[in-house]
DNA sequence: CGGAATCACTTGACGCTACAACTAAACTGG
DNA sequence: CCAGTTTAGTTGTAGCGTCAAGTGATTCCG
């Protein structure tokens, strides 16, 4: 096991280049909603999938799985969120041990409203600089990483919805 | 101002694909490192930078733009690191406002101990995953995104050195 | 059935990061 | 040559995320 096989310099320049947007996108992304609606990017994210979910509505686990989050942090999250009154808990009849967040009128405002903004945002950064080929690589390239990082698809990655 | 133009289903799904492995590759590189070092990925990429600089050394700013690192960032992290004995602050002669980080000898020992399971990770979660194509074309993107995130080119992204 | 394991969270404490304010050194223009 | 500005870096604080531990509810199985 002892004997380290080095990136080539191709995967080297690959690599860098990579984990520098990785560094760098989040902040992008952050500040962007930090400045026009007081939101990191992960509320924002919980807010949009609720917002896509039927009834607006959906169980802690399914929403952590989503939102590629831990349930603690998701946890946290979502008790501001409530604070501030975008979504509510509401224990689920089903299963008493689980809790379904629910999207707040109020809640599905805050994302019609801030939607627009992060899309154009997302384009500047990342979309706009790309064109056809170039995303159809990227969904193939993103797709090979999630199946090592998320071998369960705890990811809903629906495809072409 | 006021027509969101909004992602095409294509776009939409490398998008997903792609915020998902952002938001989920630096925590796996963290865990390995942690695990198996005791360090965050941002501090054995600090170590690591400090390691390929002539004289083992680099000034603060220079080494905040190559770890893209926000200055007080570098300087918490460079606290902690220099408790730990992997490198020392020394005042810059030339400029005496400045201060030139130089990795100790138990720093360098701890990059050189650290890398080959470090290298490990990567190969496993993004470089073994894609052929050369692939490579290629995740190099090609991700300069693209680069120059959109990073303009004034912070970050070193001496090409195929 | 009933105890044990598992599940679905929640909570608390600690560490890290960003932001803002501060210090000190080095230019810059009158 | 010195006031004002810019540069380089540090420090304090507040907020977010992780990890570990805890609480009920539910399932498993003997």
């Amino acid at each position: 096991m002892e004997d380290t096989v080095w990136l080539t310099a191709p995967q080297l320049d690959a690599w860098r280049k990579f984990i520098s947007v990785v560094e760098l996108l989040p902040g992008a992304l952050d500040s962007q909603l930090q400045r026009d609606a007081e939101l990191s990017h992960f509320e924002y994210f919980v807010l949009a999938m609720l917002s896509e979910a039927p009834g607006r509505t959906l169980r802690m686990t399914q929403l952590a799985g989503e939102t590629n989050a831990t349930l603690p942090r998701l946890s946290h999250v979502v008790s501001r969120l409530e604070t501030r009154g975008y979504l509510d808990r509401v224990p689920c009849p089903e299963d008493r041990r689980a809790t379904n967040a629910v999207l707040s009128e109020a809640g599905w405002e805050k994302v019609v409203a801030t939607a627009p903004g992060h899309v154009r945002t997302v384009r500047e950064n990342v979309i706009d600089v790309l064109d056809d080929d170039d995303v159809a690589d990227l969904d193939r390239i993103m797709a090979r990483m999630l199946a090592r990082l998320d071998p369960d698809n705890r990811f809903g990655s629906v495809s072409g919805r």
